[in-house]
DNA sequence: CTATAATATGGCATCGTTTGCAGGATGCAG
DNA sequence: CTGCATCCTGCAAACGATGCCATATTATAG
């Protein structure tokens, strides 16, 4: 069972061992006859040539790395990240490529595993996610030449093979479907202050403020962490305002969340009294009453996009637009 | 840049190539000196050994390899999924292996999947999760003496490497802890009647109220599926029975969380009127008000046994137990 | 001073594929 | 019947690292 290579085959089919790989390999040059012999063989016989022998000879190891940029603890509940996970995987699979995902929980244990991975050359290509400003990775795999896609955070400025998801354009949806409900009086609920995406969409929510006339106005402008009580403290500080706002734009599904419930416990209906959007559609929305409306990011398009990117990358294929922006869709629930 | 191999460095340290390999691998038989004036070398060019070289030498890939059940989009935002994912990978690491991630939709993508990774010996082990009933995966793999190490759902005849989390006495703890707070009746919302999972802890439920001489009541055990939803119906219904249950026992977070807001919609109180207790401490359990008591299942170390067993495995290590049991353990908040 | 052992190093085959190259077989035309 | 082109097929050299075996060097004892 265990001898099961190409020589064996070849031995069997009474053929060199040259043929069985041209075989394998679809060769055109090889002789129908030779070729149904040896078939019948590697089909009897089940065999599958040996991956480490191709990648060592072929120096190629059909495999994709991706390395998760925040510790296994922090990740461990990110809808995100097993969304995006399960749709490289398919997405590779479909190339006949494989998945090696990676995690760090320091910066130096990055460093470190983005050495290794370039260096043993067990990965043809990485995937980053989630890069910072000036991220060191991404010089060095630069200059190495190392094939390599960005999802999120693109800077217009880098000459990067990146995807990310229209965080101007979702928060300009969603605000602008606000307006047409009728809404003047619109908050935004960002998280912290120094991140892309707040930026982003706080820009694309400007943006549909202006294009109808609405007055900006920086005190319905809130900034939380992640969590659901960051989504709380700013809602009790906006409803503190002498015209509170009638709608409330959140950054995440769980500031949404903590933003609707201390909705509630004031006193106020939703959406009766205010209206609130989140993001990312995460199960949540519909675990709560009333179910989210919020706005979609399009994971699957995401990771399609990136990992196809990544393998033309890799099997030398030209890659036309260097940077793709996937739009996002409203999902429309009761919240609003 | 490119060639970086071996036979580089053993020139510019002016040595054989033999020599390199055994100064890197620790060899105790090279003179101090030689090891030097490699090591010398070998750090100012950061040369790392070629992993596709070593793969196919040491027939081994250092890489473990584990297949999801369900499709993609099912697990996409499965918090059990990416916890387990993300432990499995930084323990991996530890022994100096990576992970290697498939997913397949169909039962004839998963037995193509196994097939492939079984022959083609891009993995030297897999962790199988969410195994079925006489699982043909289990019987494969077994045949073809593939280490191998199943998460999850044990039976006691299997002569198989397994880990599992206690659901029996998980399930205990949570009902003696309702016991303790005084309540005696006590119902139990399971998932689906079907799933080892459901059955395992209605037993541990009903061991608990044997031991403190509470009669099992049938009319307080309620099936739903895994939805929110099903949640809030099993508790319609519990809150419609003529004595209904005072406390209740939820198999997962989600159906507790569906039972918790179908109790405040009917205008009970948690947990004056009624307790509730859940499963998993997702992040939904501090994301409710009140925040939900929930019995946390050790993740951690349910990859990290796993992962360990199975690397154990691969090298030829003995694995003493073949079955372990990971404990539970009660997250008391506020909702009980 | 020689014989033997101990130690350190290099040479070489090997892991299982792929692929350039050479050459044998066949066909066709002169 | 010979010469040449056209197909195929097999041989053998990689890919880069490892470890067995042989051998050079030095130490130790007789």
């Amino acid at each position: 069972m265990a001898e099961l290579k190409q020589t064996e085959i070849a031995r069997l089919a009474g053929v060199s061992q040259a043929t069985v790989s041209r075989v394998l390999n679809n060769d055109p040059q090889v002789n129908e006859e030779m070729r149904q012999r040896v078939l019948a063989v590697v089909e009897a016989l089940g065999y599958v040539p040996d991956a480490r022998a191709q990648s060592l000879r072929a120096q190629r190891t059909r495999l994709v790395g991706l390395v998760m940029h925040r510790d296994p603890q922090a990740l461990a509940y990110d809808p995100f990240f097993s969304a995006l996970v399960a749709h490289i995987i398919s997405t590779a699979r479909q190339f006949n490529y494989h998945l090696c995902v990676d995690a760090a929980r320091s910066v130096k244990g990055h460093r470190a595993i983005y050495e290794e991975l370039l260096r043993t050359r067990r990965v043809d290509g990485l995937i980053l996610v989630e890069s910072e400003t000036n991220d060191e990775r991404i010089a060095r795999l630069t200059e190495q030449g190392f094939p390599f896609v960005l999802i999120g955070r693109y800077q217009p400025e880098d000459a990067i093979y990146t995807v990310d998801n229209d965080n101007v354009g979702a928060a300009m949806i969603a605000t602008e479907y606000l307006i047409q409900k009728g809404h003047c009086r619109i908050a935004y609920i960002g998280g912290p202050a120094g991140l892309t995406v707040t930026r982003d969409r706080l820009q694309g929510y400007r943006q549909a403020l202006e294009q109808h006339g609405i007055a900006y106005n920086p005190s319905y402008v809130v900034y939380g962490d992640f969590s659901s009580r960051g989504g709380a403290s700013a809602m009790a500080d906006l409803l503190m305002l002498n015209q509170p706002p009638t709608a409330v734009l959140a950054l995440d599904d769980v500031l949404a969340l903590g933003a609707l419930r201390e909705a509630q416990r004031r006193g106020r209906r939703v959406p009766d009294d205010v209206s609130i959007v989140g993001f990312n559609d995460t199960p949540l929305c519909t675990m709560v009453e009333p179910n989210l409306t919020s706005v979609a990011i399009d994971i699957p398009t995401l990771a399609r996009e990136a990992t196809q990117r990544l393998i033309d990358l890799i099997e030398g294929r030209p890659v036309e637009p260097k940077r793709q922006i996937v739009p996002a869709q409203l999902v429309r629930r009761s919240s609003a």
